[in-house]
DNA sequence: AAGTGGTCTAGACCACCGT
DNA sequence: CGGTGGTCTAGACCACTTC
């Protein structure tokens, strides 16, 4: 880390998950926030602009900092980078590989990857069970020239947490693009649910800080117990 | 407005929409929109930072600026305040009122706005047709202490522009929770749907910048015609 | 090594909220 | 009016990319 102004508030979003500010439901001011982690004015307000960007804080000029309402847990956060993982801490997640091999782009995969047609690929298709119960089927391809190594294991836990911590990926940007659709037999049959069902969809297209594709991936979600969240700010 | 850092991100947005830097796929550097705009750095990096959060351009150290790739248009944006009006620029938009006029909060309704249960709300229920074909119902209620009058011929243009530039409101944030289910034989009638076929779901709650939640909506859309687009930054 | 973005500081002045 | 956030400046130094 090394950056202040990430690490002020990674501090103030645990103080905030604690319910540290709970009785007042405001941060400290500015000013206490300079002397307590003794930075400048503008570093305070970048670090509390995170915490606005994660959903977690507003701020009303010349009144202060307030914390907003605790979120329902159990959704699916939009905006955070890792997946169920994360988004569902209190529940039991498991993960099953039905397939994982390297596999060639087709015209239609390299050109959304914009990638050539042949490029190596990661292909991974796995069934998330939620509290024992089938929940979501992510399938992903991922460039092998970004992740030269992918195996049961990794895959069984969090491959993000493999990217990132292990691999260093530089993670940047995605586009997310959500909507429904009817199941079809095979996946009915995987999450339990009746073909024809509906299924809620988020097809991820994710880039490295330099703006490189590595991954694309499509998740069918149990349109009973799915709900995503997305915190949005204006201004 | 009167503000630099907005004037410039609005100007920039213009330019980049306009194809002003389609060849080089980068914006101007940072110094060379510090002589152009003649403010200070700082300025410059927290205009860039809009277009950033905006999902136009990613930064890259010792690189530059660069163009994010264009998005798909027609769909619906999480991130942008006003609703299909400004996201469907190039299509024909057509709104039909199906309920407009003031009720009082229900216990479930007053539960989710934070008010008295009995507090005067706008009730509206309206459909909305894309191309002369039903795209989405939405269903919203707003406080009308905030929202003091309302009309068929407002609602049946763009109820935020009335919000934004006629009442001056000041919004904040927003909770968007996104789900699917199966659509109700009234509402299929409407979409011109199959009863049981899905609906993606939107529902909404959205605050002024000081806190106060003012709206509630929960938005149906035609699970063949509707996709959400949401762009994700991290970092 | 030169170019370009990222972090951080110190200080000035403005705008808004509440008493 | 005092307290608190919002905008803006000017300058220093660091980190990464590119050649």
């Amino acid at each position: 880390m090394a950056v202040k102004y990430k690490e002020i508030a990674d501090e103030l979003e645990k103080d905030i998950r604690d319910g540290k500010f709970d009785e007042t439901k405001k941060l400290p001011t500015e000013e206490e926030l300079i002397k307590k982690y003794e930075v400048s004015r503008n570093t305070i307000r970048k670090a509390v602009t995170q915490l606005v960007n994660r959903g977690l804080v507003y701020q009303v000029q010349g009144s202060g900092m307030f914390l907003r309402e605790k979120s329902e847990t159990d959704f699916i956060n939009l905006g955070s980078l890792r997946g169920l993982t994360k988004d569902l801490t209190s529940k039991k997640i498991e993960t099953k590989i039905l397939a994982l091999h390297v596999v060639e782009a087709d015209e239609e995969i390299a050109k959304q990857l914009r990638c050539d047609t042949g490029t190596k690929l990661y292909y991974s298709k796995r069934l998330r069970l939620v509290e024992n119960e089938p929940f979501s089927i992510e399938i992903s391809y991922f460039k092998k020239d970004i992740v030269p190594y992918l195996n049961e294991d990794i895959a069984s836990n969090s491959i993000y947490s493999y990217l990132i911590e292990d691999l260093k990926l530089n993670i940047g940007f995605a586009d997310k693009v959500i909507n429904c659709e009817k199941i079809n037999e095979e996946n009915a049959d995987l999450l339990q649910v009746n073909p024809l069902d509906p299924a809620l969809i988020i097809e991820n297209t994710v880039c490295l800080t330099n703006g490189t594709i590595f991954e694309l991936s499509k998740s069918l979600f149990h349109y009973q117990k799915a709900k995503i969240l997305n915190r949005i700010n204006f201004k």
